[in-house]
DNA sequence: TCATAATCAGATATATTTTTCTGTTAAAAT
DNA sequence: ATTTTAACAGAAAAATATATCTGATTATGA
């Protein structure tokens, strides 16, 4: 089970840390990407070429090719990213799975869940990978 | 999409919270609470028999049988159904999905989630179902 | 006691998501 | 030019989650 987001998004999440704290523009292909995060090199690559029609992941085919940032990671967001692969919807709807749960027919928690709803959106939309980079790092070795 | 929850999670939150607001000990079948809730009936037996199974949903067999709350509604909070259903994981797991996220090695978000995670365990567990009727009244028509 | 109405258990079917495969195209190096 | 390497596109397979069905059991009321 995954906490809020696809396994799809969290290895696009995964993917584009990784490639945050690399030197700009380095390449990385598939299978040096799956080897790092320790996911299929199939899955990958499915994942890195949405993200690369999304505009935020560039690639170069052949020989030498593979995936690097398309943009500065100081123009990224990790909510560009979820909103590449899953969508913004999580952020719309109901914790209950109530259908039509508004500030007019409000489900139980719906007060209590909004507040954490736009918290989670802030801490995907307020900092860059720039800003991410140190503690990406931590968890990500520089290699 | 589920937002956190399964849909099954979701589902038998529903029921409970529909039960919650009904008077005690008043019996239910699966039609008459698939009706309400807008949802096939075959579904909502079988999250009503795990509920049953753990203890917070009591049912009874035959000529006017169904499923009613096996507890006062001051002794039964969200997070019992949660529990029940999808177990605890979501708060504990990383959200971006890194095996092994933990504070001494933490991904990006880690802190940040951790608050998160906490006030929404917080939301589901403060509050009884007795404190939520009034909210819950206004979701779910007291029949 | 018999017919009926309901849960219950387990199997099956369907849908969705995740993962893998197959072949094609593009770029680079030899 | 030719070979090699890698992304790319789309299909297929596998896994998981969701929904449905079947038959058995149990309780009730007539």
């Amino acid at each position: 089970m995954t906490v809020i987001f696809s396994k799809k998004c969290e290895l696009a999440l995964q993917a584009v840390l990784f490639l945050s704290v690399k030197k700009e523009k380095k390449i990385f292909n598939a299978i040096e990407i799956s080897e790092e995060l320790k996911v299929p090199k199939e899955f990958v690559s499915k994942m890195l070429q949405i993200l690369t029609d999304s505009g935020i992941v560039g690639s170069k085919k052949g020989k030498n090719g593979g995936f690097y940032l398309a943009k500065k990671p100081s123009t990224i967001k990790l909510i560009d990213i979820v909103e590449a692969i899953d969508g913004l919807d999580v952020f719309q709807s109901c914790v209950l799975g109530f259908p039509g749960c508004s500030v007019s027919e409000p489900c139980p928690v719906h007060e209590k869940w909004g507040k954490l709803r736009d918290d989670a959106l802030k801490m995907l939309s307020e900092e860059t990978l720039e800003q991410l980079k140190e503690k990406t790092l931590n968890k990500i070795l520089d290699l």
